[in-house]
DNA sequence: ACAGTTAAAAGTCAAAGAAAGTCAAAAACT
DNA sequence: AGTTTTTGACTTTCTTTGACTTTTAACTGT
């Protein structure tokens, strides 16, 4: 039983990526099991150490969201980096950020953050310099996120 | 229900800004549910701590205002980034993070962000040039803090 | 104009309801 | 035997509801 919910909320995340919201009541119901048992599920096969973040509230309107914590996220940053030659355009950085923020890597405060400290008209210096600096830039911010 | 009336009265904040007035019972009559239970909204969402301020008046006419009220967080960076002039050293930024960190209007993360984006071996330029660059790094990441 | 009354708001609080959480005993696998 | 699952009674947290209170604008008669 545990693992045929396991199998069905993992389908939900094969759905509407990234976030999945359930109730417990309703989907004990449509197991019906207890309600415990979900959180049994959860507690056993969405821990933090699978790469999973859950939080619930309770009372009308309850509800409990795991999240999809991309733990290979850093694997993945740093692969991009090693990637990134020693010049970077401002187009490049706009491709490469939208990408981040479509695999939920980084949040959109870091996007805007990487985007503006590398944005031509903070820079202002001749293309190549230019190109190099926000290169050097973009990674080491990237370093750190 | 509670978290629809909040997306309501959050939604009026995005038309008119700044201060939104309500009638108790005209949005209970509109939500279809009991007076008290905007009460309950108010109490639980619009909190000071949630940056909000409320008022109301009874009797005829009577009704509730709700103020956003600025937690200065955005005042006091502004005005940090109208005082940096076009220049800044490597220790200035140590300085300001610090700062900005005690008075927790950053993150860590934003700090080591801001940090790496202004230091001195990614930025590796002439002196001058580099506190100048520096400069324009530091307010444009602010700005979008 | 004025005091007094009425009615229209908003406020309070506690009880009932609706979820979710916990924990340990029982059951089912290996 | 030892581990994992299942169950369910009990707890905690948050929301909804409604009866009752307080405040004050609007009205009324003089």
């Amino acid at each position: 039983m545990s693992d045929v919910i396991e199998e069905f909320i993992k389908e939900l995340f094969n759905e509407d990526n990234e976030v999945v919201e359930i109730q417990r009541n309703e989907l004990a119901e449509h197991f019906n099991c207890v309600p415990s048992q979900i959180n049994y599920v959860i507690s056993t096969r969405f821990k933090p150490s699978q790469g999973y973040y859950v939080e619930s509230r309770r009372g009308g309107g309850g509800h409990i969201t795991i999240k999809k914590v991309n733990n290979s996220k850093e694997d993945y940053i740093m692969h991009i980096i090693n990637n990134i030659g020693d010049s970077l355009t401002a187009n490049e950085v706009d491709i490469l950020i939208s990408d981040f923020l479509s695999y939920g890597l980084i949040t959109t405060k870091e996007a805007k953050l990487l985007k503006v400290a590398t944005s031509d008209n903070v820079l202002r210096l001749p293309k190549e310099e230019k190109e190099k600096l926000r290169a050097r830039i973009f990674k080491n911010m990237l370093l750190n996120i």
